[in-house]
DNA sequence: AATGTCAGCAACCGCAACGCA
DNA sequence: GTGCGTTGCGGTTGCTGACAT
């Protein structure tokens, strides 16, 4: 037997969603909260699925949604983060606050799609339409040409704007070297942690841009450097030890630091032993490349 | 005014990842 | 380690309104 479906199709709504209904949902999570989809329906006397009321939740009641036209600066950024992420479209909402990936996602099909072939530029590839495809580096988005290249040892610092600076290092342990991620943000940290607790699997795919990225855009700011493991390279004291996630942000003796615990090799330079950063309490070595890897 | 076409957007569907027993 | 339930993501569909004929 198969599984079972996520709703009893026969007894509910579907369809375009009505002030009633609306109201209901809004109330019930305000009272008890997102989460336990499933639950919800029945709960808050809703004769639709969980899936559905998450997806009118998460794109339509929540609160802090910005309705209303995309501005300029925003379509540069959502052009700029599809060259850099593909269709990653949760990825590129996480950067504009109170859009949805739903609302980029159409957004992206009916306007940019139309803008960049109007600009002579293909919306797949990010490239010039009749420009031939003579390498596969050029050819391909750079999403796409990240993974096929080796991972090396770097570190990369992505900001959406460049007021705070908020770094750390992550290794990618299946890769011959280590490869480190170095976020320099202006995203609250805690909205960066709430999205990263989301999209952890995906966000690390971030790791996989490289130095053309400032090549592509140079006026976006990634603010991309390339250097050897900080480990490795400085701070003596901490030369054979494994730094946690808190300490990378620099709040060392933190309540939270867990740089003992974590069980790491940093003498052996090999990446699948290397020096272990608990990324958000992820061990490094559950870092697995090939399931970062895009679609 | 009636009909056809198209664009925009909300919602659905299938699948994969995750978490837990 | 495995299986099952739940959640989240991305592609696709279909409804609706605006505009053209």
């Amino acid at each position: 037997m198969g599984r079972s479906p996520c709703c009893e199709k026969a007894h509910t709504n579907k369809g375009a969603w009505t002030k009633e209904e609306d109201d209901r949902l809004i109330s019930y999570i305000r009272a008890h909260g997102e989460g336990c989809w499933r639950s919800l329906p029945k709960a808050a006397g809703l004769l639709r699925c969980g899936k559905s009321c998450r997806l009118r939740w998460i794109n339509y009641l929540r609160p802090d949604l910005k309705r209303g036209n995309f501005t300029e600066e925003e379509d540069e950024l959502i052009i700029k983060l599809h060259s850099l992420l593909g269709n990653k479209w949760s990825l590129i909402a996480g950067r504009l606050p109170g859009r949805t990936d739903n609302e980029i996602k159409n957004y992206w099909n009916t306007h940019i799609r139309r803008k960049l072939l109007n600009r002579g530029i293909d919306p797949a590839t990010h490239r010039p339409l009749n420009e031939p495809p003579h390498s596969q580096s050029q050819s391909q988005p750079l999403h796409l040409q990240n993974h096929n290249q080796n991972q090396e040892a770097v570190t990369i610092a992505v900001a959406a704007s460049a007021t705070t600076t908020t770094t750390t290092t992550i290794p990618v342990v299946t890769v011959p070297t280590t490869t480190t991620i170095s976020f320099a943000s202006s995203v609250k940290q805690e909205q960066y942690h709430h999205h990263y607790n989301h999209h952890h699997h995906q966000e690390i795919n971030t790791s996989m841009i490289k130095g053309s990225v400032l090549e592509r855009c140079p006026d976006l700011n990634l603010e991309l450097t390339i250097s050897p493991p900080r480990q490795q390279e400085h701070d003596e004291q901490f030369k054979n030890r494994n730094l946690c996630f808190v300490c990378s942000l620099g709040l060392q003796n933190s309540k939270d630091c867990s740089c003992d615990e974590i069980v790491g090799n940093s003498s052996t330079g090999n990446a699948s032993t290397a020096p272990a950063y608990d990324f958000l309490g992820l061990k490094a070595g559950v870092w697995d490349y090939k399931g970062l890897e895009m679609k």
